[in-house]
DNA sequence: TTTCAATCGAAAATTAAACCTGCGTTTAA
């Protein structure tokens, strides 16, 4: 489901931007963002509340609250429409760029009418930004590399961006009559990281009333193709959806097709043809009398070719064929596993939520224990302070246990610096229940540096969680060049565990470097980094790339009793 | 533009690295 308060960040985060774009007035477009955040992090549903109602959310004034009511009502904001009159959508995009900020963006649009990424990459190799005061060759070559980058994840949307529009589809065609079954297959039902487009499936006698829905639905902005067998549109958001109308007992079959992957099907249609059999997206079939042998369920289907049903996260062919025909499939972690959140923050330092707030919503979950981990002072920004830190640890202490028995943790997110050093004294760090170590800047420091840097990071006895372990930003930063395999063995030797940090935009470690960490035994947490209440629920993102990587709940610390994960925190210290 | 404290107006999130240019601007965490 597209929340309205998502819409609505969209909106103020664009204004921010246009306003950054124009440039002179820093400070509005600094508030317009911070109230684009507080939106998007806001737990209620903003297109219930009035100007009044919205005031009450901290970063948003009168201004702010007239322009979204004006939004809810009309679907426009006047100024923001002025304002994009002014600046080609394009050149927002340019600013998507990393090391391009908004001032270079518009500097280049005034005086190369530059308006587009692909008019920018053209005018570098017409060698034309070389001669425009504050760019040089450095500058060309950095842009170049960002718009690789972004090219390559072209067409790719992020796992959450995928879902929300997915769900928002099967809800809407589950509702008509008739239908008999409705889900989502394809990469996204394998939890991809990034997905190309969406795979929306019905079980019907009739494919029309479907089709016709999907066209007809108010998210969907262009029609590409409508036909009785498949349709395809185009979401505002840019979202590719297609639709396949099934007969109610091909549903299995058709599942297990639309699902994937490729390799995998490969695989199952080999092992059909060995048994005799011919399977396709309508059934699995006897290869001579051409009679149906299985094709309601995947169930039947897998059964049928001699496996187990396969979880569609594992269907890879990366051995979950050989696993599944021997019975030793792995019994994957699931978000029901998940006993507590180990990294989380609070508006302390760059969350939106007061930490009562975040807790109460974490024992909504219905969490066993629950850590709270906020910035620490070597990230600058955040303005942590020791007295700051132990002020929240009574708050905590006092919280702990209030909701249904949920146990707090009290920890903090360290920064690790380019030489591995953490931000307080052991003895400081004593003082916390665990401590995440992450690293935040310094991105080029060299592999061997970089190895070195997050090696010492695990041997510190008081680091317990390697937060984001690469660092990579979806589609925007690849991971930090390190060598993995021995930050992987140093985990493993020291009880540190790796984070597969769930938010949407990270997804790290993903599901090869898992596999990978796995193989020398690592141990995993699987952490939303959650900043808001909303995002306390990217926890399922986390747990999809967890299986990904083949983790049982045994690989996974977050699923342990307290008693245990206690235990691990403690990395064989004895004090 | 918001917030806070005061009733109109000032202050607001810091630091460093990178880059271009020759000391300052831009970006990003």
């Amino acid at each position: 489901m597209v929340r309205p308060n998502d819409e609505v960040e969209a909106l103020l985060q664009e204004y921010a931007d246009l306003i950054a774009i124009t440039g002179g007035e820093a400070f509005k477009a600094r508030a317009y963002e911070k109230a684009a955040r507080a939106i998007g992090g806001y737990p209620a549903d903003v297109s219930h509340l009035d100007a009044a109602g919205l005031k009450e959310i901290p970063g948003v004034g009168t201004s702010i609250a007239e322009k979204v009511v004006e939004y809810l009502r009309t679907g426009h904001v006047t100024v923001v429409d002025e304002r994009r009159a002014r600046i080609p959508a394009g050149v927002r995009q340019l600013i998507t760029i990393p090391t391009l900020g908004p001032k270079k963006a518009m500097a280049l649009y005034e005086n190369l009418h530059i308006s587009s990424v692909n008019e920018l990459a053209d005018a570098i190799t017409a060698e034309k930004l070389r001669d425009l005061r504050g760019f040089g060759e450095k500058t060309e070559e950095n842009i170049l590399h960002g718009i690789a980058l972004m090219r390559q994840s072209r067409g790719r949307i992020l796992l959450s961006t995928a879902m929300e529009a997915a769900e928002d589809v099967v809800a809407e065609l589950s509702r008509i009559p008739g239908c008999e079954h409705c889900a989502y297959a394809g990469s996204l039902r394998r939890m991809k990281e990034t997905v190309g487009d969406i795979d929306v499936l019905v079980a019907a006698r009739r494919s029309a009333p479907f089709m016709d829905a999907l066209t007809e639905l108010p998210s969907t902005a262009e029609v590409i193709v409508h036909g009785g067998k498949k349709t395809s549109v185009r979401t505002a958001e840019g979202v590719q959806v297609d639709l396949r109308v099934v007969r109610p007992d091909a549903w299995g079959a058709g599942m297990q097709y639309f699902t994937g992957s490729k390799a995998h099907n490969i695989r199952t249609r080999t092992i059909a043809v060995h048994l005799g059999l011919k399977l396709s997206e309508y059934g699995l079939f006897d290869a001579d009398g051409g009679e149906r042998v299985a094709s309601r369920s995947e169930d039947e289907v897998y059964a049928r070719l001699g496996l187990p049903w396969i979880p569609p996260t594992l269907r890879e062919d990366r051995g979950e064929i050989e696993a599944g025909l021997r019975g030793e499939l792995p019994r994957v972690v699931t978000e029901r596993d998940i006993r507590g959140d180990l990294h989380t923050h609070t508006d302390l330092t760059d969350g939106l939520t007061p930490l009562e707030e975040m807790v109460a919503a974490a024992a909504g979950r219905g969490y066993a224990y629950y850590a709270v981990t906020d910035h620490a002072p070597n990230l600058y920004m955040q303005r942590m302070t020791d007295e700051k830190i132990l002020a929240q640890r009574e708050r905590v202490r006092s919280l702990d246990g209030r909701h249904h028995g949920m146990r707090l943790l009290h920890g903090t997110e360290l920064n690790i610096g380019p030489g591995g050093e953490v931000d307080w004294p052991d003895a400081f760090l004593q003082g916390f229940d665990l401590c995440v170590a992450a690293v935040h800047s310094h991105f080029n420091v060299g592999r061997r540096a970089m190895t070195r840097r997050l090696v010492r990071a695990c041997e510190n006895p008081r680091v317990n969680v390697i937060g984001h372990p690469t660092t990579r930003l979806l589609g925007k930063r690849p991971g930090v060049d390190a060598d993995l395999d021995e930050v992987f063995a140093a985990c493993a030797r020291t009880g540190t565990a790796l984070e597969i940090n769930a938010q949407p935009d990270r997804l790290d470690l993903g599901d090869e470097d898992i596999l990978r960490a796995k193989d020398h035994g690592a141990r995993f947490a699987v952490d939303t980094d959650a900043h808001s209440i909303p995002q306390l629920a990217y926890l399922r993102y986390g747990v999809g790339t967890a299986q990904r990587g083949w983790l049982t709940p045994d690989d996974v610390i977050n699923t342990w009793p307290l008693r245990r994960l206690r235990r691990f925190l403690r990395k064989d210290r004895t004090d």
